[in-house]
RNA sequence: GGCGAGUUGGCGGAGUGGUUACGCAGCGGAUUGCAAAUCCGUGUACAGGAGUUCGAUUCUCCUACUCGCCUCCA
């Protein structure tokens, strides 16, 4: 069998991956808060570790990995959200959620899936899973892990040596550099909060300490124990999420009792065109955004895997149209075959580390071997082809024949008389409107660009 | 200030303790009426310094620079 090597943030180092159990491998990743549409830079972990699932599902089989990514429906920008666009929380949770499953599977993420059990609960709703929240709550304040204050229970950090491995930070550095406002009912200023009160304007549920909502963190704490068990293989997510997120992550849970993540792996973040992407620098856009513009979802994934996943990876125009030029090429070389196992190289490839580089590195080479066979089922592994090939690449079926015909005749003349200046001049026109001119000696050949309809080919004739 | 990641040819981007991939662009050639497409060929780049070593781009340390995180942004 196959065997993985990842980068483990917790020891910084590339291991051999060994799962817990090979008959159903567990991976965690945390999902997006649904209050708005997903940025571009949203997709990237989506895409690193949908690769790492269809990795995983290959190595161990489709039915023996378990992938979890929550939505998290319950969030303060929700609440802002609502309050100044007078629509209902659930509303806009409800439709968030779909428009992020529709952005992902543009981009060819499968969908999370629990060895068996329904399909949905494999991406779980944070306001689904209250009960167990507050129920690990109360854990963690019987074990003095954690405490009540002015309806609030927060974490007591100091309670767990440990705190601060992960992201290889100690609880005084983070205090001397910390640019906190302490609220004055916490014990010490890098306690976080596990649960607060909640208005009656807020949503919120009946718990031991009042009426309330929970805290982010434990929300991915409780909902990985409740679906994935107290211990589990991967835990994965953005870097930006190493702390605080997945530092508190590991403090409640492992003061809970449980062995959690065994490997946590990191997405870098994502730029565009050389810089941060952020509204001020207007460089923002969201995936819909793209995908609106025609750009295809294959060519968004295609250029997320020309990079690997812990470097900074940079989003420009120009990579999207060089991934466009290679996609409809080897798309059009693989039309019309069977898929078959992708090359044990491109596998090999994948499971250092996901070297998706790597193995676009290999398909240009089975490319230029005209290996079709192999070429597909790299395709296929990466998640950039189906059982079909996309619309955008499939050659343009716009009747070129009669054209072509006149061309021909015209090029047929020409070399009896060695005078193409009528020959040049249909072929600059046609070049002109977006169409390939191929001339050799079998003859002529047009390719219409994508989209064509004949618009302008009335001048020509 | 602390922590983390990164720095490879014109651009993108892999990888390796000892002849550095690959893609794009460029250049040369084949082919073509000329082109396009295709094919063939072509590039002495590994941030700087010190150390370990017979030998380092690859390991260690230092410096510089870039990016990110340091209470809810993937």
């Amino acid at each position: 069998m196959t065997t993985i090597r990842l980068h483990n943030t917790r020891t910084r180092k590339r291991e051999d991956f060994v799962p817990i159990s090979a008959d159903d491998v567990r991976m965690y990743v945390c999902g997006p808060t649904v209050y708005d549409r997903a940025h571009i830079g949203n997709a990237r972990p989506v895409i690193v570790f949908d690769l790492l699932y269809r990795l995983l599902r290959h190595v161990y089989g489709p039915g023996h990995v378990s992938y979890v990514r929550n939505f998290t429906d319950v969030d303060d920008k929700i609440n802002a959200r609502a309050a100044e666009s007078g629509r209902s929380i659930g509303e806009i949770t409800a439709e968030t959620t779909r428009w992020f499953l529709q952005d992902m599977a543009a981009v060819g993420a499968l969908e999370p899936s629990l060895k068996g059990a329904e399909h949905d609960r494999a991406m779980p709703r944070a306001t689904a899973y209250i009960d167990e929240m507050i129920a690990m709550i109360q854990d963690l304040v019987s074990k003095d892990h954690a405490y009540a204050a002015e309806g609030h229970v927060l974490f007591r950090v100091r309670s767990y040596a440990e705190y601060g491995a992960l992201s290889g930070r100690s609880v005084d550095d983070m205090i001397a550099g910390a640019r906190v406002e302490v609220a004055p009912y916490k014990e010490d200023p890098m306690d976080f909060v596990l649960w607060k009160p909640s208005d009656a304007e807020t949503p919120g549920w009946d718990s031991p300490w009042g009426r309330g909502r929970p805290g982010w963190h434990i929300e991915c704490s409780a909902m990985a124990e409740a679906l994935l068990g107290d211990t589990f293989d991967i835990h994965g997510g953005g870097n930006d999420l190493t702390f605080p997120h997945h530092e508190n992550e590991i403090a409640q849970s492992k003061c809970a009792g449980h062995g959690f993540a065994n490997v946590w792996m990191h997405n870098e973040m994502l730029q565009v065109e050389g810089r941060k992407m952020s509204k001020s620098l207007g460089n923002f856009f969201t995936l819909n955004d793209l995908l609106e513009q025609g750009v295809p979802g294959e060519v968004i994934r295609f250029v997320f895997l020309s990079t690997h996943y812990r470097k900074p990876m940079d989003w420009t125009d120009k990579k999207r149209d060089e991934a466009e030029r290679v996609l409809r090429k080897w798309y059009t070389q693989v039309a019309g075959d069977e898929t078959t196992a992708p090359p044990a190289e491109a596998v090999d490839l994948l499971a250092d580390d996901l070297n998706s580089h790597g193995v676009l590195t290999l398909c240009h080479r089975l490319s230029g071997e005209n290996d079709v066979a192999g070429l597909r089922g790299a395709l296929v592994l990466l998640g950039l082809l189906d059982d079909k090939i996309p619309d955008w690449a499939v050659e343009q079926a716009y009747d070129l024949t009669d054209v072509e015909a006149f061309l021909s005749d015209a090029r047929v003349t020409a070399m009896e008389t060695k005078d193409f200046a009528e020959v040049d001049r249909i072929k600059t026109a046609l070049t002109a409107l977006g169409i390939e001119v191929q001339m050799s000696k079998d003859g002529v050949k047009l390719k219409a660009p994508p989209g064509f309809d004949g618009t302008g080919l009335e001048g020509v004739l």
